[in-house]
RNA sequence: CGGGGAGUGGCGCAGUCUGGUAGCGCAUCUGGUUUGGGACCAGAGGGUCGUAGGUUCGAAUCCUAUCUCCCCGACCA
């Protein structure tokens, strides 16, 4: 991709309302822009990083054996009664309105409703289960107070996934295999996360986990024991359990990106949602369900990754491998190598943004800075007279010199 | 929802107390000089001060109402 016709809109100066590091950079990378109050667009970089995430969760939760569906934002009021949250939910996040029949209904904040309905509706016998489905989708919930950009915002992007078993021992297995998928989708995409206990809240069942990416602006207060036998979210802390004594618990500040919970039959029991056994009888399904807060974790990941400078991504997440910088746009020597470069990139399968702007070469290392790319590659007339591309690593601030055409290893 | 702060060109802000119809930096456009860390010179365009009422000869400035955004708290499958 090309600077000069790419839709990328970055700010010298922050932005006046925001207070946290991610949400400031998301502004002036030119990744996101607010049009109200927790509801964002996602601008070409921003998207690009939303993909990288999104891709590694799908590939992640393939291999864990759950199916990708696509569910619909808009509910019924109806499956919302079956379980009692249509009025559960009256004075809080769930955005009712009535559509030209006059029908209830509401934007999906969550799809546990949705996806049992699918669920009972379609499969019958112990042969067809267990059943993961997924999908990734926007979210709506409208939070009383939205805040610090797309980390709490009223529309977000979330994979969100359900599985159903005939029994609790089976439950759990799927629910150990999503914990499991958990840890390598945040490993992959390289953060420093802990798994937490936590409340299961108003979505019900009793046993829930929170995945915490740890960071100063997290708004979740965590306490594990070093030696990682207890950790909790301080909700769900409970002296009585916790065999550490109260000085010795680390405490810290965590983001909540994922989180995982049994269900059991909170919401198949309310709708009838059965599974016929061997022996001619039905039981309820024993149901799980998985959260992945997908733009949340964009931010989580800045949180966590950022200098005076501005982002420094992953390579897992980084919107693009490298961000090639032609010093002298006007130069026609600089100009047949970057153009070279570019070519060369592209055929590679190296995601490269060339800065081909006739600006200051202060400009567009700030630039480049701000956006993060894992590496620079430099462009101007002091190295290639010897030949040669000078190769900055955003992460270390390492340069070297290496001759045109080739390339840093671990790119 | 309770408490606090703030709305003035795209962004960041000054002006408001002590009314006299708007200013600065950045950005944008034109021309030129530049080009290894947000460069310089000259010129240009762009706002009627969140919105609605009111007071006044006259309102960004005073009064009333309202909307929006941000922060703290409560809330947050």
């Amino acid at each position: 991709m090309r600077c000069s016709s790419y839709f990328l809109p970055t700010l010298k100066e922050n932005p006046s309302e925001a207070k946290v590091p991610s949400h400031r950079l998301m502004l002036r990378s030119g990744m996101i822009r607010m049009v109200t109050a927790g509801v964002y667009n996602w601008l070409p970089l921003g998207l690009r990083v939303i993909r990288k995430v999104e891709n590694i969760v799908r590939e992640e939760m393939d291999k864990a054996g759950a199916q990708e569906v696509f569910m619909p934002m808009v509910q019924p009021a109806e499956l919302w009664q079956e379980t009692g949250r249509w009025d559960k939910y009256d004075t809080g996040l769930l955005l009712k309105f009535k559509d030209r029949h006059d029908h209830a209904a509401c934007l999906g904040p969550t799809h546990e409703e949705i996806v049992t309905d699918l669920f009972r509706g379609n499969v019958k016998s112990y042969r067809e289960v267990p059943v993961m489905l997924y999908q990734i989708q926007t979210k709506f919930r409208d939070e009383t107070r939205p805040r610090f950009g797309i980390m709490r915002g009223r529309e977000f992007m979330m994979k969100d996934c359900y599985s159903f078993d005939i029994n609790p021992e089976n439950a759990l297995k799927s629910y150990n295999i999503m914990k499991d998928a958990y840890h390598k989708i945040f490993t992959r995409l390289g953060l420093d996360y802990r798994v937490v206990l936590s409340d299961s809240g108003d979505i019900g069942g009793d046993l829930s986990e929170e995945f915490q990416v740890l960071a100063e602006n997290g708004e979740d207060d965590l306490l594990f024991d070093p030696n990682g036998e207890y950790a909790v979210n301080v909700e769900k802390h409970n002296p009585e359990k916790c065999n550490i004594p109260e000085d010795e618990l680390q405490k810290a500040k965590g983001i909540e990106v994922g989180n995982i919970f049994y269900l059991g039959e909170t919401y198949s029991k309310p709708m009838k949602a059965q599974i016929r056994l061997q022996d001619g009888s039905d039981v309820n399904a024993f149901m799980g369900c998985y959260g992945i807060g997908v733009s949340r974790t964009v931010a989580a990941a800045i949180e966590q990754n950022n200098d005076e400078k501005g982002i420094v991504w992953s390579k897992e997440m980084a919107p693009f491998n490298v961000g090639l910088i032609n010093l002298r746009i006007k130069d026609d020597e600089c100009n047949k190598v970057a153009e070279e470069m570019y070519e060369l990139m592209q055929q590679k399968g190296i995601e490269v943004l060339y800065d081909d702007r006739d600006e200051n070469a202060g400009t567009k290392f700030a630039n480049m800075d701000l956006i993060g790319l894992p590496w620079q590659a430099v462009i101007g007339p002091k190295s290639i007279k010897n030949g040669e591309i000078e190769w900055k690593n955003r992460k270390t601030d390492e340069h070297i010199n290496l001759p045109i055409g080739t390339f840093p290893e671990g790119i």
